[in-house]
DNA sequence: CTGAAAGCGCTTACAG
DNA sequence: CTGAAAGCGCTTACAG
């Protein structure tokens, strides 16, 4: 880039007069400075455009100041998933203060030992890992390597990794717990896929929900977070007991399609089945009738994950080792 | 990361019993080293898990390996917009063999000029920007800083930068067409945004459209991409001229709304008016009736931007300016 | 084909 | 409060 235009650090200690050891400590706002010093030294900056060389920044402080968000999915989910999107939004927000930059990291480019060479070759600070599928043996080796990182979703392999979850478990419990209050006799539900997290989380929580009010919790029929996964998976629960009347699905995707099979069998919602989404997504207000569902902030989600990497950055104590993040039942016409 | 534990060239040297220029030459595979040094150098370095210092590297070449996306818009329409994360997947895509990484970037954190300083401060070898937006400061800035930068989308402002975009006049034209040749007599459209290129682009070309056949080209009204924009404009439309036969939307969103508006007025698709879209995104084939639309393809747009930089950054001659991807329409059912 | 040496542009003890 | 000096880990002429 622009050769031997650049200004260095040396000419500015030359244009103002000082040492090159003034200049670095006025750029990095160390103390010890004289006013007079200071000021001689910020009229050269701007004179001469000054910007600092990040690489031999990096080199000598042993830090890259930025970060990666590794999207740990192949393929094109990723980016028609409005998750990621919203993932993405948080994370950003989140680093806006900290003068750090962004590292887009998607193992559909590398495989997954290029992935992990790169991250630990010391190239970030840290990393913050969406983990979309099931039991991926990055974050283990991220933990291996010493490298610090964050988790957005609990992961299922048991490794020593801090995270930030939405809690799909109460927010679960608490559409369980709202189909039993309305009377429902037979609650079914649309689980999400056995091998996420997300998937087997929400359906503990509905399970625990069925227990505690002595139901049996085996009407349950599996989809993946599409519209025509929840009306296959709602075709299925129907064919096999026909007399449910209220269902609990795993995502509002997936409600759209229960929705669907239940408009075409001529059931009425919510009078003769109840149905009840999860994530408070744009689709449960387009839906009708308007979808109740179980709101979870994504995007603070990012935001938060965000944070406790940055924390842990500036080593800061007694840090948590994960979060879980409140989720809430939102009431309206479905249910 | 990890202090003292990272082996360095120096000592991948020592173990393989050559000077550290041989080590390096391994590396980068440069010509003029024995079989055996290599063999050696190999060696050592898988013995020690040896992995190059990034910052090191970079300081001496004065190169970063790592291209910035630039998406030059405030606030969240980034982030839902469908449209950015096609381009992302092509950017992706289009990067997947360079062993370069990706810096993503928004002004929505650093104001304009922090992220002018950031992109020219020697942090990325190269730009690709996402002008969503007006006349942008922005690539005028790179450019006069000589920054490799190449912009998604014709921009506004009269600069010397090479962009990528969709052939909008041609598809919009061939929408005119197709409108004419089905016999239709009073031809509107419904515009994007005045103050982005492709909102005057596309007007542009039905605008041709329709003085080649010798119509009126009056029959105008605007709208932002949205389905409430795109609903308003037809109605205002309907209002000033109730005989229209036929709309040409510059979007399928803005599209959706329009056909939601002549649903409303009792008006039939394609019979009473008919309609064409432009994207042909997912919408199309969702809506009733299916939507004829221009069909653009937006991932290849990213692919092609990525290509033409890299291309730049290596050096290549007699690169094009600029490229203009086609067009094409889809005829499907609503006109 | 190989190695000794200079140097990239910073930060950081260290000594004053 | 300030500066001289060492050193971060590489690459790159240069000389052999």
């Amino acid at each position: 880039m622009r050769p031997s235009e650049a200004p260095t650090l040396e000419e500015v200690a030359r244009v103002a007069g000082v040492s090159r050891s003034t200049v670095s400590r006025v750029i990095n706002n160390l103390p010890g400075v004289s006013k007079r010093a200071k000021v001689a030294v910020d009229q050269a900056i701007t004179e001469l455009r000054y910007v600092p060389n990040q690489a031999a920044r990096n080199l000598v402080t042993r830090r890259t100041n930025s970060i990666a968000l590794v999207v740990s999915e192949h393929g094109d989910r990723v980016f028609s998933d409005p998750f990621f999107a919203k993932i993405l939004r948080g994370v950003y927000a989140g680093m806006a203060d900290s003068r750090r930059q962004l590292v887009l990291l998607m193992d559909q480019t590398r495989d997954d030992s290029t992935l992990a060479d790169y991250l630990c070759g010391g190239h970030v600070d840290g990393a913050i890992v969406v983990s979309l599928h099931g039991r991926d043996p990055l974050p283990a080796r991220l933990v291996s390597a010493g490298l610090p990182a964050v988790l957005v979703g609990r992961p299922l392999a048991d490794v020593e990794v801090p995270y930030v979850d939405s809690d799909n478990l109460a927010g679960s419990l608490a559409a369980a717990r709202h189909l039993v209050g309305l009377g429902r006799r037979r609650i079914a539900s649309i689980a999400g896929p056995a091998d996420m997290a997300v998937g087997i989380d929400r359906l503990a929580g509905w399970q625990r929900g069925m227990a505690e009010a002595g139901r049996p919790d085996d009407l349950v029929a599996y989809s993946d977070f599409s519209v025509d996964g929840g009306a296959a998976a709602m075709a299925e629960l129907l064919e096999e007991h026909p007399d449910i009347d209220a269902v609990f699905a795993a995502a509002d995707i997936i409600a759209v399609g229960a929705l669907r099979t239940l408009s075409e069998r001529g059931k009425r919602v919510p009078e003769d089945v109840a149905v009840v989404g999860f994530d408070d997504s744009v689709l449960a207000t387009t839906t009708t009738p308007k979808l109740t569902t179980v709101r979870q902030d994504i995007e603070e989600l990012g935001r938060t994950t965000t944070a406790r990497l940055l924390a842990q950055l500036s080593a800061e104590a007694d840090l948590p080792r994960s979060l879980l993040l409140p989720t809430r039942l939102v009431v309206r016409e479905s249910a």
